[in-house]
DNA sequence: CGAATTGCAAGAGCGGTGCTCACTTAAGTG
DNA sequence: CACTTAAGTGAGCACCGCTCTTGCAATTCG
């Protein structure tokens, strides 16, 4: 037997990735807290009831748009990344990359990385999605100057570092370690203030802003 | 006559205070999102029809809490900002009056600098307390080496930066400014991960983190 | 092949929401 | 005291997430 999945199945996973895709439809004109289930069911000419078939809850669909979202940029974040490029070329790549994905789905990056939903807690299955973006916004940055000193296990923040440097996979000295971390808090800082309109007035368009942004960091990261 | 609120002018102004008062609860246990005015109106042994005497809808309350937050977070910075010690010790200060207020109010934090609440956009009421902030984030810096040039003016990210100094009250060259920016971004983006659960299993506690980013910056601005 | 099992859809229903509207009641004003 | 105006009432509309029972169809098994 070739033991595929069965038609049943198949017809299963269509509806389920219809449902999402009819979701993100819905998360672009209204955003999350906005998004019905029932008008989901409407545009799938089902009941309304149908839908909790494919999805639990409401939770549980927009738990699954998270992990889809966080999987989509990290895999822009990676394409944009995985050049032959000097490193310096790469991280330019791959922050431009993060403000242009975030720019064309400001709804899914407002889900990952906005404020949580009320009511809904992240489940553990959003942690790894989460963590492969961070690995891929650090990549052009894994490896230069000043590479660990193999001490290991330090206290306080020292330790942090080390152990966030083992996480993102990135073999670098704790002053380089914590430069990648402000580095990604400050373009999910800059990005949420440019999607929720604060730089209007200012700083708009932001584009020789957030460049100048990644200079400073390359610079300061000696790629 | 004194002229003062007459009585129907305080119980009306009572009136609103308290339901603002009830929407703040019900915002710290739930969200925005779930922020019901009928549940309000319960609370209130009114009639849930009755709101609408005080808060032509939803959203209008929604930004009057929005307004409300930014201006407690400005006093609470201005406050931590305006003392007689250096500098430097203000900037440190302020940056931490930043985080404590967030953390302590995870809920107004994600009101102000959150995703757009779906289908919620910010009027101009909210501009102004909005920029106060950024003012009293920055006013520990606000002079320092290297004044800015008279020139003016310039265009691309040159003039940006300069309508933002005058915005925030800066008198520093284009790169303490930008200086600036990018603490500002990095407090925002930094307090966003961390509240939103991103630094658990790395960055817990987060406050040697956030002291060390605090040092830096004022390093790069020569406080 | 027929029967049993499984998965899907239907539809009614519960308790909740924001908001509207015609209405009564109460308070302040000439 | 008569009048205006603001506050509160209650019914009602259209929507929501979610539950539950029921009927039907496809699949799997004896």
């Amino acid at each position: 037997m070739p033991q595929g999945p069965t038609p049943r199945q198949r017809a299963r996973a269509d509806n389920i990735a219809r449902i999402k895709e009819l979701a993100l439809g819905q998360l672009a004109e209204s955003g999350a807290a906005d998004l019905s289930l029932r008008a989901i069911a409407r545009e799938l000419n089902l009941v309304s009831s149908a839908i909790y078939r494919y999805f639990p809850s409401r939770d549980e669909l927009i738990t699954a748009l998270i992990v889809d979202a966080y999987n989509d940029l990290a895999a822009s974040l990676e394409a944009a990344g995985s050049t032959r490029a000097p490193h310096r070329v790469r991280w330019s790549a791959v922050t431009g990359a993060f403000r242009s994905w975030a720019r064309e789905q400001p709804h899914r990056f407002a889900l990952v990385y906005g404020s949580a939903i009320p009511g809904y807690r992240a489940p553990g299955d959003t942690i790894e999605p989460a963590a492969r973006v961070v690995r891929a916004f650090c990549a052009p940055a894994v490896r230069g100057p000043g590479a660990r000193l193999p001490g290991g296990a330090a206290d306080g923040l020292a330790g942090q570092l080390d152990v966030f440097a083992d996480a993102v996979g990135v073999e670098r000295d704790p002053d380089a370690v914590l430069d990648l971390a402000a580095a990604f808090a400050r373009m999910v800082g800059a990005v949420q203030l440019e999607l929720n309109g604060h730089f209007v007035g200012t700083f708009e368009p932001a584009d020789a802003l957030f460049s100048r942004f990644a200079e400073r960091e390359a610079d300061a990261l000696g790629l």
